[in-house]
DNA sequence: AAAGAGGTAGACAGGTCTGTATCATTGAGT
DNA sequence: ACTCAATGATACAGACCTGTCTACCTCTTT
């Protein structure tokens, strides 16, 4: 069964533990939660010694927050990756992020935004995945604000803010309510809010 | 300080465990996350024995969902109580209903939806938090229907799934990105999106 | 006065969790 | 062949967590 291992700059194949690690507490933590893995099952799945993980993280805190720079990571190559089939068209890049978006979310395996879930798991805003979290969560507003921005209509800010009120509620419904919810029209709402602000724009120019 | 506890049948102040361990089991729940509350912590806050806890709920999964079911009555009373100052106003009661929501997601203490919450932290469908969330869930996107089903526009599934969309949005962003982020504009985008329903159904009458 | 329901207090069993310590093994480069 | 770094295997410490057991107390009702 390909586990899907996610790459690293030095690691040829069966080496590396912490990739093995990284991956295993990937798919353990987003699937099961993160208070209902213990570090036992990691190791278990990777299929490493103990020793292994606490060598290359200091604590299971750190393996969270690690696992969470992951996520980022992953989440903003699938970004580029889908803005990036529309060059200098914005409309465009925003119409393909919510089809894309539609479809994750309407999986039937889809467990919801793992910032989110984490973010519930652990409300301390000491705890290191916060930082994480609220890194990613800014960057998602400076890339909803930056692609709207594209758009030229007159209020940009509300126009972002209610296309990430969607994006999220997409994330929130793909979970609770599955596939049969309502994620599945987040692109139609999206299309819907856009259209409103661009005509608004267009029918009483500045 | 008043610990705002849930008032019940039979319960004459400091009587009644049941009473004191659900409303700090409440708060508690809601405030940590329900795995990093232990069962010693609530009976503590609760001022209460632990056998007094055992015998009004045969394990802690039973008061998981003791409370949730205690959440689903207070959440349904404070939608009654918002929808009932607009009588035979279905568009006056989205509205209000959006408004009183942009509101409590924008406060600093929000913590999200408790539904959604649990749902992360149990991701087992057989777990008996589950249905209790499914059934909120079924009920939600019910009363959704029934309100929209008022406005008489010509596609009520899709406005109803797009409003609930926002709904779980603000709640989800307004645990993530606090009162400073979109959750306040909720009431706004969901203005819009109505707007452009009655808009086009009054454009072309069937 | 008696009795029973509901509550308190605290010890305890058994399991799980995080994190540490020890020692053996492997494999690549020199 | 030798070395060194990374890893495997396993036992263990200490904390915490759920749930049980026992014994005592305190009202209310009859």
């Amino acid at each position: 069964m390909p586990e899907a291992a996610v790459p690293a700059p030095d690691c040829t194949d069966k080496k590396c533990a912490r990739d093995r690690i990284l991956a295993a507490a990937n798919e353990l933590f987003y699937r099961e939660g993160i208070r209902a893995i213990g570090i036992d099952t990691v190791i278990e799945k990777a299929g490493v010694a103990k020793m292994s993980l606490y060598r290359a993280f200091p604590s299971k805190d750190d393996l969270i927050a690690a696992f969470l720079e992951m996520r980022d990571k992953i989440y903003w190559e699938w970004w580029d990756s889908v803005v990036i089939r529309h060059p200098d068209d914005a409309r465009g890049q925003l119409r393909a992020l919510f089809q894309a978006l539609a479809k994750r979310t309407s999986s039937p395996t889809y467990r919801g935004c793992p910032f989110v879930n984490t973010s519930v798991e652990f409300p301390d805003p000491a705890h290191p995945a916060r930082s994480v979290i609220a890194g990613h969560m800014a960057e998602l507003r400076r890339r909803m604000d930056g692609l709207v921005a594209g758009l030229g209509v007159a209020e940009p800010r509300a126009l972002a803010d209610q296309l990430l009120l969607l994006m999220e509620g997409a994330y929130s419904v793909g979970n609770t309510m599955g596939p049969d919810g309502p994620s599945a029209t987040v692109a139609a709402a999206a299309e819907t809010i856009i259209q409103v602000h661009v005509s608004s724009t267009l029918s009483r120019p500045s």
